[in-house]
DNA sequence: CAGACTGTTGAACAGTCGTTCAAACTCGTG
DNA sequence: CACGAGTTTGAACGACTGTTCAACAGTCTG
């Protein structure tokens, strides 16, 4: 069930899923359940339903594979500070966006699992660092120009100076939220991050 | 010289470390540099300049030997929530704690690898999550225990939920210290965690 | 139908993995 | 010196690793 909404976010134009996505699919889940350890092409093929050599046919490499499937964990990250309802205004949208970041079906035991791992990857390899710098960034920008757009009474570095903290807090309930759960705190640290958006100054 | 300072946290009471304790050391330096995938036997073995056999004679299994590396990890949190100056005031021990957990030598990047290795272990395996899980309560409870002396006037569950949103705010700047370094973002961050612990209400 | 092309399979290769173990080494004691 | 107990070594074992590749299936073109 969550290899078939990672597809269907991953190709949302077709309804069938290509083989790579499914291979990238698989990747995930066994990222997500066994850790960066536990991936092995073998593992992987497996979850998919393939055979081995079929991973190495669609990815160039195991560290081309994991790149590939990392990639998509930043995607989802971009969807988080894109606003869904274009109509509402640009405060409505913010708002909207910070909730989205904190709701329970995103504080997801094994997607905050996969974030770990890729966090973790990053730490000790360079070209998964970049991968995720760049979801990283892409993000702040993301959350900055909400913001940006929400407060006209803010500068563009002053909307990137409140991006910049409202980021610590959620990385900061994410990370809290896998290692001990506390729900009342989840709820606090929201109330901070609208403060840090909306607060005058 | 990573190596020796654990070491040396290690072992305070003799100063030569025992063997047990030089391969603990470089388990968490292989660990710190290439990650979980990168802990072998072999390799830490290699790194503490040992055979490979030495290894599984201290240490019943590998599992044992990354569990016992992980305690380490734990044991310095804890002096983080743990005063150095006994005649000072609650309140300024408390807010010594708070900044030594913004330390630039504590926000450095081996050790935030280290921890990031450890939270990605506990995601996965239910042995590591339970090392995990304790060190982050024992944390949790030093810290409740910090801002409880310090703050008479709170209630212990009160004094306990300022503990959890430090806890927060100070996962998030660990976390993103490692990702998107921004001094100025950690500063803010490090204000709002003595708001938060030394606000009146 | 022949041919070319993409997709897919699984056996095979050379390594590395964790673990075991006989052998060697070190040291304090008899 | 000899003995035994505690350390340390590195070769060896079987299981698993990433990658390659000949073989096969499917589909489309001429």
């Amino acid at each position: 069930m969550a290899t078939q909404a990672a597809a269907a976010t991953a190709e949302a134009s077709s309804s069938v899923p290509s083989t790579a996505d499914r291979i990238l699919d698989a990747a995930l889940a066994v990222l997500a359940r066994d850790g960066v350890a536990g991936v092995s092409m073998r593992a992987v093929a497996s979850e998919a339903g393939v055979a081995v050599g079929l991973a190495n046919y669609h990815f160039e490499s195991k560290t081309a594979m994991i790149c590939a499937a990392l990639e998509r964990i930043g995607d989802r990250d971009i969807d988080l500070v894109t606003p869904r309802d274009i109509d509402a205004t640009p405060a409505e949208q913010l708002r909207e966006c910070l909730h989205r970041a904190f709701d329970p079906s995103f504080l997801d035991a094994s997607y905050l699992s996969l974030r770990l791992q890729l966090w973790s990857l990053a730490g000790v390899d360079s070209v998964y660092a970049e991968i995720n710098q760049g979801a990283q960034r892409r993000y702040l920008d993301g959350l900055a120009a909400l913001i940006d757009a929400a407060r006209p009474d803010l500068s563009q570095p002053g909307a990137a100076r409140r991006a910049a903290d409202v980021l610590i807090e959620q990385n900061g309930v994410w990370l809290t939220a896998i290692l001990v759960p506390d729900q009342a705190a989840i709820d606090r640290a929201l109330a901070r991050c609208e403060a840090l958006a909306f607060d005058p100054l």
